[in-house]
DNA sequence: ACACAGGGTCAGC
DNA sequence: GCTGACCCTGTG
């Protein structure tokens, strides 16, 4: 891997493991829109970038090389061998398998804590395009703007505090319905620090779990989450509706009522790669859904 | 038209 | 430990 600076952007060649559509779609995060040129926008940690690939090369819209190394290199896990963590995975089993090979270029972002809480919180018992929706809105009436790219004004995802006072009549054109309060009131226990979930990190995995699941609006699920992509654990199994589908069908060959029996199951067979095995069954399950039956 | 599901969680038994 | 409700939108 090869970074130098070059007509005003940074450049990655030689980058392996790495392919964008795999690393945006896989449901990790909800606010980086794909251009008509094939390239991505967003904003993550108040930073706006337009990111593009074109095979084993990276091209970030970034004038300075320091905010690479600063941010985004972390953002996108640059330091992690995912080489290798595809071929213990693939190792276990042919389910795994096949999926890494179809989300071959996936990655595990580190993103914002606060921003995943949030972002999870909207999430439960809602689809996609709907999560997209309210995280979109709500950044850009609470959140700064951060800059403009090709005409559009782009906006950092609103502070604990501005959620925390924000009207429940904005949360509601928000379409944040029934979870309104659990923004709000989440947000509150942030801002007063009363619990500051950015400390959770220097917790251990189960410790965290649990206070994390004193937040309004948190439970296993989303906790595992915030876990995964804001607070660096791999040691979690999120199990929602997909993953919950899959493993009963080809890990344990049977139906499961209780999800903490799947997790457990497949916190057991993958083992401290737990979260890298969720992502690439979940992107697969997903991409693939339409087509079965 | 209208039932049903969508990255779950919570309160009430 | 189970069960139903939850708000709103897209889908068939």
């Amino acid at each position: 891997m090869k970074i130098f600076e070059e007509k005003n952007m940074v450049v990655i060649d030689e980058v392996t493991d790495f392919v964008l559509d795999h690393i945006f779609d896989c449901g990790q995060c909800f606010r980086w829109e794909k251009e008509t040129d094939g390239s991505y926008t967003g904003v993550a940690g108040g930073q706006l970038l337009n990111i593009r690939q074109e095979g084993p090369t990276v091209f970030l819209d970034l004038t300075d090389r320091k905010t690479y190394e600063h941010y985004w290199k972390h953002y996108f896990d640059m330091d992690r061998d995912y080489a290798h963590i595809k071929e213990v995975l693939s190792a276990k089993d042919e389910m795994v398998a096949e999926a890494i090979r179809f989300g071959h270029g996936l990655r595990v972002l580190n993103q914002d804590a606060f921003e995943i809480l949030i972002t999870f919180i909207v999430s439960a018992r809602n689809s996609i395009p709907m999560i997209r929706h309210t995280i979109a809105f709500l950044s850009e009436q609470l959140g700064h703007p951060v800059g403009e790219y090709r005409g559009k004004i782009y906006y950092a995802f609103p502070t604990p505090k501005s959620l925390a006072q924000a009207d429940y009549k904005l949360l509601q054109e928000a379409k944040s319905a029934f979870r309104a309060s659990y923004i709000k009131d989440s947000s509150s226990i942030q801002a007063s620090g009363e619990t500051d979930i950015y400390k959770l990190k220097n917790l251990p995995t189960e410790m965290a779990k649990r206070e994390l699941m004193l937040f309004p609006g948190v439970g296993p699920k989303v906790a595992d989450c915030v876990l995964l992509f804001g607070l660096c654990k791999q040691d979690v199994f999120p199990v929602d509706r997909w993953i919950k589908r899959v493993m009963e069908k080809s890990y344990m060959k049977q139906e499961v009522s209780d999800l903490r029996k799947i997790r457990n199951y497949a916190l057991h067979h993958f083992g401290s790669l737990s979260g890298f095995a969720q992502q690439y069954l979940f992107y697969y399950v997903m991409e693939h859904r339409a087509k079965e039956e």
